[in-house]
Order: structure tokens, then sequence, then C-alpha cells
DNA sequence: GTGAAAGCGCTAACAA
DNA sequence: TTGTTAGCGCTTTCAC
């Protein structure tokens, strides 16, 4: 302790806490200063934690982590977090071997607040009884018992990309979607028909697909490979997606974007480390990330947290063009 | 608290901590367990931190978890301690903005101890105060204070890359290095040249860059693009460097493998999104992550820490071959 | 086999 | 302007 060494006793707390001012002579507050740095004192968080019964701690629930996607949620996530003093711990990721683990069983009575992605859906459950201020990431604003919901803008995504393609002249598009139930993919699927709909003679049909590059890679080979007229662009549900889908097209003996366009989604490092490079919208995760950090600290304030909403940018690349004359 | 709910005082800790045994009669346990149940109580984490002096938290310090590879490293050090009680906390990424924050000045006495990469150079001055036991990953064994060191075997898998370029016959290679001062990759060039020294007429060129696919191409379009006879295969500290160099080769209109061979190392999601799908090291980074974790918790538990090597394996893939005639 | 009591390090209210 | 004090919820002797 710091009492020993410096001169007082619970001044140290005023000062160290920055709450001196008007209550602590100068001298003394940096005779406190000079004794902490010098034995290299740390107030102890457990200690302060019990105190305060607030722990400064949030969880986030994402479904992998070792997605880039939502790697960069994290990112934002515990960049706000650290500028509030707060901590970030992620609840593991249900992917994992082993027992699925209750998020609380070991974290509960150590958090302030929940941020969670509609991917995560069976951690849902969990989070019922919680109790907790929760905010949710990309998930449907209407339904759910959150305190707020941040989500990038996925519908006008889709309508970027539908119009980019459409406009380009595609009139036979394949969704190659993945096949989580979730509400950011519905989304996406019914604004991409909602798009298709209003142009006479443009029909949409949808591929479903596992959300890897393999499965995706099998699924746009069906969707290629089906009789009757060849679909001209494949719109795809996560950039991953969208390299099975062009490993599909070479294997078909279709060139990318000659043959047939292809477009993303999220534009992770993938999306230019392909060749050719691919049409992506780009949703900013680490804003998602950040928003929901942003919405919780809000909460935890007391003040009522803000819905936010992460605009997206379409990024027109290689990977579309016009269809083929035929 | 259960105490009120249920029958009695702090049997509650010894039954709910399972130390109950023989000092507690058996309806007595079931009473408090069912109490606790009913009411959800969960035991105050801070609480139980504060008395025991110990908080079942790591720390792990990666340069950047929006990389794969490290997020895969975090997912096998968070499994295995999920599996133990205990919680693993990330050190911000210093790529973040904001000010680059001491590890310690938020966390130091919550922390029972460090896991740290060794790609994280600039975090470790911190570290060095910490007085707590520290595991380093894919670093130096020999110069670090480190209680245990858990490393792929990245020599071992330079070699198989070298090995299996060599025995296709190539034998000017070009090294696309990362430009980072780190362990890991000072003891790849040196795998690398040792295993080239070996076959006489082999040489090895060195081509350093910034672990980034635009970089990676830029490095690899120089190195194809020297005077004097053009290198045959180009070998990459990354798959991300790869991914880069395979785009050089395109835009000079070199065929991949047919013209130019090139390898990966990793082997991310990346590695087989991209066509051809290349041929890489795996470097399995959640046993990197779990082997951390576990040498952390035997250092914590007061037995010394057994240092464990992560074997790798080569998988050769569509993006190398026999070089080219001429 | 169970309860009473102390104390982990901190903060906030209050006394001096 | 500073020190004293109580108590956050838990674990752990130690009496009973």
């Amino acid at each position: 302790m710091a009492r020993a060494a410096g001169v007082s006793q619970a001044t140290v707390s005023l000062v160290l806490g920055e709450k001196w001012h008007g209550r602590v002579s100068e001298p003394t507050a940096e005779a406190v200063r000079a004794a902490a740095e010098q034995l290299g004192y740390r107030p102890n968080l457990a200690a302060r934690s019990l105190r305060l019964g607030r722990t400064r701690t949030a969880l986030l629930v994402v479904p992998a982590l070792t997605s880039e996607f939502f790697a960069r949620v994290y990112a934002g996530a515990a960049r706000v977090a650290a500028d509030n003093g707060f901590g970030v711990v992620l609840y593991p990721s249900p992917e994992g071997v082993g027992p699925a683990q209750d998020p609380f069983t070991s974290a509960r009575a150590a958090l302030d607040g929940v941020i969670a992605s509609s991917m995560a859906a069976d951690a849902l459950a969990a989070l019922q009884d919680g109790g907790l201020p929760l905010v949710m990431l990309d998930s449907d604003p209407a339904d759910s018992a959150a305190a707020a919901t941040v989500n990038p803008e996925v519908a006008d995504g889709m309508r970027q990309i539908a119009g980019h393609l459409l406009s380009l002249g595609h009139r036979r598009l394949v969704h190659v979607a993945a096949a989580v139930d979730s509400w950011t993919f519905r989304e996406r699927a019914r604004s991409l028909a909602e798009a298709v709909r209003g142009v006479p003679g443009a029909v949409v049909h949808t591929e479903p697909t596992a959300l890897e590059v393999e499965a995706a890679r099998a699924a746009a080979e069906r969707a290629l490979s089906r009789p009757g007229p060849r679909p001209t662009a494949l719109v795809c549900d996560d950039d991953l997606l969208a390299a099975g889908a062009c490993k599909a097209a070479r294997r078909l003996g279709l060139r990318v974007p000659e043959d047939v366009s292809v477009t993303g989604f999220d534009d992770l490092t993938l999306a230019t480390a392909l060749e050719p490079e691919l049409t992506t919208v780009r949703l900013s995760a680490e804003q998602v990330g950040a928003g929901g950090m942003h919405a919780l600290l809000t909460a935890l304030e007391g003040r009522p947290p803000t819905s936010a909403t992460i605009p997206v940018t379409l990024f027109p690349r290689a990977s579309t063009a016009a269809p083929p004359p035929a």
C-alpha cells in the first residue's frame, strides 16, 4: 500500500481517482503520486469492483472470432471500451469443442452489460434472464428485448449490389445465400428480391449454402449447371462465398467477369486478395463494434441509448461486368 | 444472498465450491443447491478475487486480432482457459487508433499471468516489470525472461517448403519476406537460406515487404522484374503475401504455377480461397494458443512449465509445379 | 456438521 | 485539508 509509503490513508484513493481537487492540497497530492510511481503501485481492481458494484466489463457475444469480420467487431468495441476504462470479454465461440458454456456461469456477476450479435442465436436464450443491459448487433430492430440495436445497413448494401448488376444489364441472378437463420441474412434476401422485382424480366434464384468456401463452390456450381438459360451474376452473402463462387465458375470453364459476374459482401481482406478483385459492399465491422459499445455505455449511464445505423459502401471492382451478349 | 433464502451462512461457500464432502451433510448441501438454483444465485467474482488474491484471468498480447492467425491463437487459448475456469483478456491491438496503452494501467492487478506473441514487440517493455508469469509465443526460446515458450516449428516448415521446391527442380528462389523484426521471421529466413545452401546452384534473393497484399504484390513484381534470369519460385512468409505474389505474377503475364511457383505460410482460409490453391505450411494457431495457456496454467500451479513445440505440416497444392524448361 | 467472525483493498460518508 | 470508519461478498479458520 501507498499508505505506509506515502503520508496518508484513503487520501490516496482521492488523488489516484482524480477526485482530490479542492479537497487535498497540491503538495500532498504530488507526494502521493510520487510514492505510487515509486512503488509501482496499482489499485486492486477486484476490490474496486466489489466496492463499486460495477466491473467496467462488457461481454461481447459473437459466433466465431476466427472470422475476420467479428475480429474487427471486437477491435472496434475494445477500442471504445478502452477509451472509457472498460474491458471487453468474449463469449467463447460455440464453434469450439467442449461443452457449450453458459456465458454467465463464469461471468455473469462480473459483467456490467452485454453486446450480442444476432448470429450467435443459441446464446441468446441464456441471455434472457440476464437482467443486464443488452445491445444487439446486426439484428432485427423490432423484436428484441434489447436496449438498442446497432445495424449496418445491409438492406441498402444489397440494394446497391442489385442496382449495380441490373444497370450493367444482368437479368438472371443467383443469390448464393448463407444458410444461417438470422435476421441479417433474411434482410439481405428480402432486399435483393425487392430490388429485382422492380425490373421487368429480372429474376433471382436462391441457392443456399453453408458459410464456407467449399460449400459455396458446390452451391454455385449447382446454380450454374441448372437446366435453362445460365445465370449471369452470382450475388453472394459474404466475400468467402464469393471466393467459392469464383472457383465454381472457373471449374465450369467460365470466366469472371466476362461470362459471369460475382459479388461479395463485407469487404474482407480476401476481397482484394482474390483475382479478379471482388466487387463487394464494405460493412465497417469496427464501426459496428464501436457503435455497440457506445450504445452500451450510454445505457449504463442511465441515458436512453440510441439505436444506430452504420452506412455501407459499394466497391465496384473487377469481378463484375456487363453480361455476355448471347 | 442464498444465506437468507437457504438455511445457513457460509456453508454456501463450501457447497458451491465443492469443498463440502465430509463437512456438510448431504441434505443441507442439496438444500443449498436448490436455493441457489431457485434464486438464480451466482457468486460475486470480484469478492472472490479480492479474497483469494487471484483473478483467474490471463492477458493475451497479440499484434492484431483482425488477423485470422491471431484470432485462432485466441480461440485456442480461450478454450483451454474456459476448461480451467479461467478467462482471457486481450491487450488492445497497438494497431488501433488512440494512445498506445500500458497493458497494466488498467489491468495489472487483475491478472494472474501473461501470454505474449513476439510480434507484439513494443508491448514487451511494459511487461518487464510485470512480475507476472510470462509465456511467450513463437519467440526466441533463448533470450526471453519467459517461464516458457510455445513455438510452432517454423524452421521445419520452411525446410519442408524449400525441400518441396528444390526437389521440383527450382534453383532460383525469392524469399518474399515480412519486414517485421521478430524472431519467427528471422528463423524462417535462416532456415530457408540453410536449406538452399545445401544445394549446388541454388540461390535465394530476399525481397522484404510489409505484411499486406498490396505491398507484397509490389515486392514480388520487383523481384520478378530484376535483370538476369527470372526466379522460378516465390517463397512467402505468409499466405497473405502469397496472394500478393500471385497477383504480381499475373500482372506480368506469368502463370502460376506453370511459369512461377508460389508458396504461402500459415494455411489460412485464404490459402484455399485463392486460385490456384496455395501450397503452404499449416501452423495450427489454435494449438499455439492452447499450448500457451497450458504452459501458463502449469506455471501458475507452481510447477515448472514445459516449453512446447507445435509440429507443422506441408500442404502441397496447386500453386507449385516444376519450373519452366527454358 | 454448522455458525460466527475476520479480513482481502477499495471508496464514500463523515469527523476532526 | 486530512484521517477514521464502515462495508461491498466472499473464503477460511476456529469455536461450538
